[in-house]
DNA sequence: ACTTGAACGTTAGGCGCATAACCATCGATG
DNA sequence: CATCGATGGTTATGCGCCTAACGTTCAAGT
């Protein structure tokens, strides 16, 4: 692979991850939230009450990620952490009647901001998300 | 715009630029490098030597970040400072020889980063970095 | 029943990125 | 020539993310 060429694929998805991430965090400030902070809960909306372990796995992070983010986002008091019955070691996480109640907003965010992510596209956009599934799957450390 | 369409767009945006840093962090590690500082030194290869404002610019980053990247870099003996003699407020930044010596190793990093970046795609690969580069500037804020 | 390895979560420390507030310098305008 | 807005850079602070190291609990093996 050239250097040049190299160069204009990694710059591109840099650009991207970057625009992406500050489109991100214009739509969702108005809400409090921070990039990053959806996707917990969005899966907790998902799927009612999630572990920790869990949230890691569907956000892509590690752990110690999750136990900061979780803290804030019940510092802000839109979800509620309670220990599991069955398992003494995990903590059921769940959405406060707060957080419930900011979902419509974020999902309209979360719209919004898909919209602005393919809105300079030419072409068919439901191949481009395919190529960017293509390119993530690709770039999965598993493989 | 779906909401299930809109969370497969931006889960696919987050889940590449998450793989992707993940990627080059791998890759840059054995070089004593993380993340977002090989465009620095990029940028410093191609022009000679640079000043703050313009590594900002073409990094994307804003310039307190440029301060702190800056330092370390030059902390770890890879670049450096000098005043502008023309301009009293700037300073230029070049690479040291040391950071002139990691070129090569860095230039193989970004080229096996981008061909991993790539390596996912079933179809035509010019077609999807042009497809990322429309999505980069379809978020562009000066839009 | 005891031990041992795996899993869940936390703390500590670090990096890249951001915004807000500030100082110093430049350059154009009165 | 003096003023004042724009520019270059820094500090302070905060967020998301990471790895390394740790304690606790579970589950499986002997």
């Amino acid at each position: 692979m050239d250097s040049t060429a190299a160069k204009q694929v990694n710059d591109a998805v840099r650009a991207l991850a970057m625009r992406h991430r500050a489109a991100a965090a214009g739509l969702l400030a108005p809400l409090g939230l921070h990039p990053g902070q959806e996707v917990l809960l969005l899966e907790l909306h998902a799927h009612g009450e999630r572990t920790q372990a869990q949230l890691a796995a569907a956000s892509g992070c590690e752990p110690p990620t999750i136990t900061g983010s979780v803290r804030k986002l019940e510092s802000a008091g839109l979800l509620v952490r309670r220990p599991s019955p069955t398992d003494g070691r995990a903590t059921i996480v769940e959405l406060s009647d707060r957080g419930r109640s900011l979902m419509p907003a974020l999902q309209a965010a979360w719209c919004e901001l898909a919209e602005r992510t393919l809105s300079g596209l030419s072409g068919d956009r439901d191949r481009a998300t395919a190529l960017l599934g293509e390119m993530a799957t690709g770039l999965d450390p598993r493989a």
